[in-house]
DNA sequence: GAGTACATGTAATTAGTTACATGATTGA
DNA sequence: TCAATCATGTAACTAATTACATGTACTC
């Protein structure tokens, strides 16, 4: 389906980017919260982008010599990601979750065990949910309009605190199945 | 991180099973809520199981002369599965999301295409969302015990309907901002 | 001067998908 | 007898990760 290329497509869309700072959005940025790539796979598919005349680059000089690619768009890759942007797809299939995974198997740890697992859970997801609030706080005093790259970011980052907050909840109802055995 | 191996593990581990239904299980039946994999995927991955002396398997005839094999677990296995579901891992990267990418680069589409894009959305999730509730209220009239392998299946079943009910408040909180815009 | 972040790539391997391939059984 | 499902596999390809590889710029 080459999604890669289309968030590639479309962050370049967004302003000119050089490589380096796509594979940070990927990495611990905004686009983070739903997708992801290392810079192994990043360079390639520029690369790809360019051999197919979506994108062309700059090249800028930081400081005395070092070298960065400044990649933007080109129309016939606008046209593309603006195509590809309005189709209707399938519901994809269900995202893979080692802890679902291990949670089906728990009959076959003891219940103290499960225990420690789902409060270890636990910390990570309420210090992830932490993290997002705080990012949504300092980012937006209001609720940007539509049609803006902020409301883009703002609904993106709502939805990943609300998926927190949905695994914190489920993890709760777990706690409580588990801790009211007889 | 081979986790395919461990799922594999774990289900053989529940009772003896065919690659069909393995991979009827990853497809459609309740594993498919956490995890996926084709059956080019599963039977290769068995065969390596097999090398590894962590299965074994023996030949079924069914009706004239149709073989199947039902695998079960090896002590090794057995061993390899616990100890690798005891272990603690660190969260791991956020899964991909087609719609949420979408949603992100709402920006280059009209309103209207976005709204289109979010009913449909909507369609699908209510749609998993009842079918997944339906599915609990068949199979469980109360809940079961922790230890048991309905509690397995009812804990990751609830989380689902839990993760739908989620991403439909999401979808519902984004139509109410796009539709409120001047 | 040392450590961290900036910046860009390739190589080797593993994971996963799509397509190819074959044949048996069951129920309408 | 026809279609759906049962049942098992391989081949070719795409996607993604881990490891290798190199060098610059900035801040303390």
């Amino acid at each position: 389906m080459r999604t890669l290329k289309y968030a590639l497509l479309g962050l370049i869309d967004r302003e000119p980017i050089t490589g380096y700072d796509i594979s940070k959005e990927f990495e611990k940025r905004i686009m983070a919260n739903f997708w992801h790539a290392k810079h192994s796979q990043v360079y390639p598919e520029l690369k790809r982008l360019l051999d197919e005349e979506l994108i062309s680059f700059e090249l800028i000089i930081q400081g005395e010599k070092m070298e960065k690619k400044l990649y933007t768009i080109t129309p016939k890759g606008h046209a593309e990601f603006v195509d590809w942007l309005l189709q209707d797809e399938p519901l994809g299939v269900t995202p893979k979750d080692v802890f679902r995974l291990r949670t089906f198997f728990s009959d076959f740890m003891s219940a103290s065990d499960f225990e420690r697992h789902l409060h270890s859970q636990l910390g990570k997801h309420n210090f992830k949910k932490d993290y997002l609030e705080t990012s949504l706080d300092k980012s937006f005093k209001a609720i940007p309009k539509y049609g803006t790259k902020e409301f883009g970011d703002y609904a993106v980052l709502l939805g990943a605190i609300m998926r927190e907050d949905s695994y914190i909840a489920w993890l709760k109802v777990c706690l409580e199945a588990v801790s009211q055995r007889e």
